[in-house]
DNA sequence: ATTATCTATAGATCTATAGATAATGC
DNA sequence: ATTATCTATAGATCTATAGATAATGC
């Protein structure tokens, strides 16, 4: 590394898309393919399809790179290696389940309902996300240290399930289950149920999402109603 | 490839293990490391956990020989790629629950008890194989055509699971579900706890297996009982 | 001067084959 | 003679860096 350079620098140029885009500095491309402003999203967008396709060690940097419109080496300068490719689409994973939990359990409304808005969001969310979750977690598991505020993510994202869960219990809506079990239960049938709508069918998200939702509430409410 | 070598037989020496081994023909391993006595299973043991562990693509063939306790080419022997190794796995995945379901549908008992058996049996026998069963979906869902029956069995899975759905609407026992959909949620959520229980737990198989085996019949009782 | 690209390449793999070798089987 | 391994290696990558180059920014 001869120069400071974009990947080892934390800022950020933040050129962002006018209408008419200014050209950027820097030596053009050969080939101008990038459809966005910032070429780091244009890659992970890029990379979480690859990722997913033909999985992490199956996608090269130089696959990558073309297909980001850039020339295999450009790639490093936005990316050290591949694994920090890998560490910025796992920080992205969690982003949305943890706000749709937040927002569904401040709302006015019974526990049953809170979660029937959780699984539907949820399902909906990770069936648009470019990659299977379940990639995300294979490696985030292969090192626990270095994916660590993914894994705290997780545990607040069944934490605060949990609570919903409890409180169904304690106010007798939901049957006497084990809240923690349950909680976690539902997380991986959530991703269970998106893993299976990415195989191919002509089932719309929404609806494999509604499915889901009432079926897990159902599994709860207690006999008398 | 000089001569007629056992990758390109359809047949198998069948040694079998005695007590005393008799040493098979061949010349000997530098180091013997094998436990059971066919090599080709020992193989496919170890490509599952490595393909668990880092991704097929991640897994060389190098690394495969080594800890099967065989030199790099001589894993050639057995299987001319790792595409080769790949397609065997695949060909084993199914294997229990097409059989799980074919039991349970024959069972004199209630749709709903047939139900309750087949999740708790699934999920138990998906924590049980050795990598990720949503591992080797994707891997069949990037050639479709070359693993073929995989995908036939499972559409015959997701029939049979249909076909006890149906029943049990038809005799009053379920709400009046979508019963395919229904089909292929119990699939997705059978997997997505596998997936998660591979994550790590101090919960063991048979526990996270009958709290969804309740959880699935719970979520299709209909309401008066 | 700074930025974002390019070209070129060393060094490190990794795959798959050729051909030798050391057992058992007959 | 057959079987199951070994050693050696050509050829094909793939990663990551060095250093040149062509824009914009000031």
């Amino acid at each position: 590394m001869t120069t400071d350079s974009r990947a080892t620098q934390g800022t950020r140029a933040q050129v962002h898309a006018t209408e008419t885009q200014p050209r950027r500095a820097g030596r053009p491309r050969r080939r101008e393919l990038a459809t966005g402003a910032d070429p780091e999203d244009d890659i992970l967008r890029v990379a979480a399809r690859l990722f997913q396709e033909h999985g992490v060690t199956g996608t090269t940097m130089s696959r990558l790179a073309a297909e980001a419109g850039l020339g295999q080496s450009s790639l490093y300068y936005y990316f050290r290696s591949r694994d920090e490719v890998v560490a910025a689409l796992v920080a992205r994973a969690n982003v949305v389940p943890l706000q749709l939990v937040r927002d569904v359990s401040r709302a006015d409304a019974s526990e049953a309902e809170k979660l029937r808005r959780f699984v539907q969001g949820d399902v909906e969310a990770l069936c648009a996300l470019p990659f299977d979750i379940n990639e995300v977690h294979r490696i985030a598991a292969r090192d626990r240290t270095r994916f660590q505020s993914y894994w705290n993510e997780r545990s607040q994202l069944a934490r605060a399930l949990r609570r919903i869960v409890e409180k169904g219990v304690d106010a007798g809506e939901f049957r006497p289950v084990d809240a923690a079990l349950t909680a976690l239960t539902i997380m991986a049938n959530d991703e269970g149920v998106q893993n299976w709508f990415r195989l191919g069918t002509k089932r719309r998200p929404v609806d494999v999402a509604r499915a889901l939702a009432e079926f897990t509430v159902n599994g709860l409410l207690a006999p008398s109603d």
